[in-house]
RNA sequence: GCCGAAGUGGUGGAAUUGGUAGACACGCUAGGUUCAGGGUCUAGUGGCUGUAGGGUCGUGCGAGUUCGAGUCUCGCCUUCGGCACCA
């Protein structure tokens, strides 16, 4: 055994014995019980971040720890390798982008290897691979027959630096969540998949995910949206049509006095009469080119153009005035709003500047109302008045009476509506899964026959970077015969939201060899669902909900029994580092500042805010420099100990040393005890006794840290309290089972964090199987057990003293002492004791005065 | 505006059920080893106060419940995240 620690040698040759033993692999057949680990699968960029090694440094701890704890774990790893920079690099580089993608690819996987992580690899994919994405397509066909996947044309969010269309959940503050360019509307034919059919069942079962951070939940009930309320038709005067409204307030439905409507709703210019029709096309035309990042402000001015229509309230028979408006959205509801100026902050406002009828219906408890002195909406509860045979109602039990009323008159009904809309799916990109259709002039749109897949995405593509997708300009791959008639027809030459291929690959991965069918049935039921997953909490909702939403397609159409794909989630933090400027070059990398200074000038650095690191902002870590001079046991303990993970982890070189320092402590501890020989027995008197508690204590406390609790960085504390114990102890006394004991044991909880060097100091400590054989280390309840006890004496809730007594002393006893330790006398003394509280095992507290 | 999370030494963070606040680590200080540096080992390290035993203050701010509050309740401040004209 070598006495210095050099990772770089034992991290290549235990990554080589794994590979060559397959230790990783998993199969169906283990008798033991089943544990699905899965850490979301990264975008091929080229290189592996720090985000990286965090999220998979905490997926290998739990999945080396449930494998020495006798699960049968199945870990995969793959590549979520559709998607745009790889098309960017074509436009730029002139490389292609599957070349591109391979590339890099292979050099992440060079990288992961290097890490330790224990995947299965034999269960690697790439979603770009035709043989991953044919099963989408064969997905996509059936979920095309069952009608939840349809083509509509719409207003679909455009990013006109992407040059695509863009989910409603991939818009973030009206920018594109991959570059930030400001989103444009532009109406298209496009592929939806009808995620709305399940915006019930996905919402109800974010009550049944205990395993899920409630923060991730409520994203998500949010983003569904659901609120009850009524459908309501209001008849047009002088028509034999009725507008329909959606409200979730049909209590104030006797105060509605005018009508609010999309100014896209498709009524808008039918129901204009023609002396107003100038005025209203003028306000639809405005509102069009209005863009999104005005229309929604807080500030944003409420405009509106009357009609010259009007409508009949059903339940007053009074006539509403039609107006357009422009804070009245076409997408939720029906596109119609009643108005309710004197409950309703907006319609309220409305009703000001255009000096429209107000009459309260809804009377607060010791309030007035009075429609000409009010200053803003009454939004509150109260009861109800102007509201016929509803009058005196509490407003919450009229919501039940007029909806009921309603219904039994035929012009209303109670209804469900949710924020969720439909998830636009095409894309005019090139680099994304080809959908599989075909148009033919005679049959119109016709599903490519599932025996002719995979549509394979060709290579032969020009790439431009000028307009819209290389797909469209192929011939070759868009030209084609129609498989009814025969005829010349066209393939669809957009591609899918990459969103699609992260929506089902946790399954692929348990029989990612399958060639029948997308997964295999008996091997998807046998692992599904996923029992632990870790990400980052960025795709809270979207990567998240499409995966809910995927499992639950698959399920409908027999693919797998599963309902929901992932029973736990954890979501980590991000990874910050603070970041350094320079007044002239602008942000520096960390190396580009030396001595607090500029390396290209000279001039005092600045140092910023801490962020999450960033290109953009060059306050990053390259994981292979830091593999380089420290070794992957270094990188996946700094990232392990600096924080727990669901919280944000701070950048800090010095302590990424100090881990190193550790590791170098532990080889030492190993170095020194190598050939001690674990005979005579433990001593069960003094230091040994002591120090084997200290053993046994740590197992416990650090199983109990990782299972469950993911406090991996008290779990390290706790190891190198152990450590620090085991200094301690050397020169005391010498009993060399216990000490054999203590330091074997350090290795073994060390194992999952830091696999490397702990194989290689199992090896040298003369194992000749490794560390997976040993198992994981279990506690003696005898050795934990103390021969004493200290107690805290306070007085009056205050830390007076405290005494160290025989574990099994009673409270009397207990009490007795406390009373008479020094410090403690001297603060009673000439004092009246009122009370003593006894915390049996715990403390004393003495109550005087 | 609404919803949610967080706020603890010089720093990252502990404190699992209301019971010793600051585990563990970084940094810093002193000392040993060393020609020196690095490494390593030992001791110390929340503020104020006292020669010392000790005292006193202290978990964003203010109240409250309790024998006892970082932890529970109420109000406020700050930061971060999500949603945002959703009828």
């Amino acid at each position: 055994m070598q006495e210095r620690y050099t990772p770089a040698d034992i991290e290549k040759k235990w990554q080589l014995f794994w590979e060559e033993q397959s230790t990783f692999v998993a199969e169906m057949s283990s008798p033991l019980p089943k544990f699905y680990l899965l850490e979301m699968f990264p975008y091929p960029s080229g290189r592996i971040h720090m985000g990286h090694v965090r999220n998979y440094s905490i997926g290998d701890v739990v999945a080396r720890f449930k494998r020495l704890r006798g699960f049968n774990v199945l870990h995969p790893m793959g590549w979520d390798a559709f998607g745009m920079p790889a098309e960017n690099a074509a436009i730029q580089n002139n490389i292609h982008p599957a070349k591109w993608t391979f590339e890099n690819i292979a050099n992440m996987r060079t990288q992961l290897k290097s890490m330790g992580f224990s995947y299965d690899w034999s269960r690697e994919l790439a979603t770009c691979d035709p043989d991953y994405y044919r099963w989408e397509q064969l997905i996509f066909l059936q979920m095309f027959e069952k009608g939840l996947a349809y083509k509509k044309s719409s207003f679909v969010n455009w990013c006109p630096s992407c040059q695509t269309v863009l989910a409603n959940e991939q818009v973030e503050d009206d920018g594109c969540w991959r570059c930030d360019s400001k989103v444009e509307q532009k109406e298209l034919e496009q592929w939806f998949f009808r995620i709305t059919a399940y915006a019930e069942e996905l919402l109800e079962a974010t009550n049944h995910l205990p395993g899920w951070p409630e923060t991730v939940l409520t994203m998500q009930r949010n983003w569904i949206g659901r609120s009850i309320g009524c459908e309501i038709d209001f008849p047009v005067a002088g028509r034999a049509q009725a507008i329909r409204v959606f409200t979730t307030r049909q209590d104030t439905l006797f105060g509605a006095t005018f009508m609010s409507l999309a100014p896209e709703h498709p009524l808008a210019l039918e129901l204009t009469v023609p002396e107003r029709r100038a005025e209203v096309e003028a306000f639809i035309a405005k509102v069009k080119t209005q863009d999104k990042i005005k229309r929604s402000s807080d500030d944003f001015e409420k405009e509106g153009v009357f009609t010259g229509s009007y409508c009949i309230n059903p339940v007053t028979a009074h006539k509403m005035p039609i107006y357009l408006g422009n804070f009245v959205l076409m997408d939720y509801g029906t596109g119609a709003v009643m108005a309710v100026p004197t409950h309703d902050q907006r319609d309220f406002e409305f009703a000001r500047k255009f000096d429209l009828p107000m009459v309260v219906v809804i009377e607060p408890q010791g309030v007035l109302l009075n429609p000409e002195s009010m200053t803003e909406a009454w939004t509150g509860p109260g009861h109800l008045v102007n509201s016929g045979e509803f009058d005196g109602l509490a407003n919450d039990a009229a919501k039940e009476a007029i909806a009921d009323v309603l219904e039994r008159r035929k012009i209303g009904k109670k209804t469900v509506n949710y924020r969720l809309r439909d998830w636009g799916v095409s894309r005019q990109r090139y680099w994304g899964t080809p959908i599989p259709i075909i148009y033919c002039d005679d049959c119109g749109m016709v599903p490519v026959p599932e025996k002719d897949l995979p549509v394979i995405l060709p290579t032969d593509v020009p790439f431009t970077g000028e307009g819209g997708s290389p797909l469209a300009k192929s011939a070759k791959f868009v030209e084609v015969l129609c498989p009814k008639c025969g005829k010349a027809a066209r393939r669809d030459t957009d591609t899918f939201d990459t969103f699609v291929e992260s929506s089902w690959y946790f399954a692929r991965y348990c029989s990612p060899q399958a060639t029948h069918a997308p997964v295999d049935k008996a091997q998807v039921d046998y692992w599904m669902p996923v029992d632990q997953y870790i990400g980052g909490v960025e795709h809270a909702v979207m990567h998240l909900l499409y995966a809910r939403f995927f499992c639950k397609v698959m399920r409908d159409l027999g693919f797998l029994a599963a309902d929901e794909p992932f029973t736990n989630l954890l979501t980590q933090g991000m990874v910050c580092k603070e970041t350094q400027s320079c007044p002239t070059h602008g942000w520096l990398y960390p190396e580009e500042v030396v001595e607090g200074q500029c390396l290209k000038c000279g001039t005092p650095a600045l140092a910023g805010r801490t962020e999450k690191m960033s290109k953009s902002k060059k306050n990053v870590v390259d994981p292979d420099k830091l593999i380089a001079q420290y070794g992957a046991d270094t990188a996946r303990l700094f990232s392990l100990f600096a924080a727990p993970p669901e919280k944000h982890l701070e950048w800090n070189d010095q302590s990424v040393d100090g881990c190193y320092r550790f590791l170098n402590r532990v080889w030492r501890l190993v170095f020194e005890h190598r050939h001690l020989v674990a005979a005579g027995g433990f001593e069960q008197d003094g230091p040994a006794r002591n120090l084997r508690r200290l053993t046994h204590r740590t197992i416990r406390k650090v199983t109990e840290d990782i299972d469950g609790r993911f406090h991996f960085n008290t779990a390290i504390a706790a190891i190198m309290e152990l450590v620090n114990g085991i200094s301690a102890f050397e020169g005391k006394t010498t009993c060399p089972a216990v000490m054999r004991e203590a330091v074997e044991t350090v290795v073994r909880l060390l194992a999952p964090f830091v696999p490397h060097v702990t194989e290689e100091l199992w090896s040298h400590l003369g194992h000749a199987e490794g560390l997976e054989a040993a198992g994981w280390p279990v506690w003696d309840a005898e050795a934990i057990v103390d021969d004493e006890k200290v107690i805290v004496v306070q007085v009056n809730g205050k830390m007076r003293g405290r005494i160290t007594v025989a574990a099994d002393l009673g409270d009397e006893e207990v009490k007795v002492q406390a009373l008479a330790e020094a410090n403690v006398a001297r603060a009673l003394a000439g004092q009246t004791i009122r009370n003593v509280i006894v915390v049996p095992n715990r403390l004393v507290n003495v109550v005087i005065g």
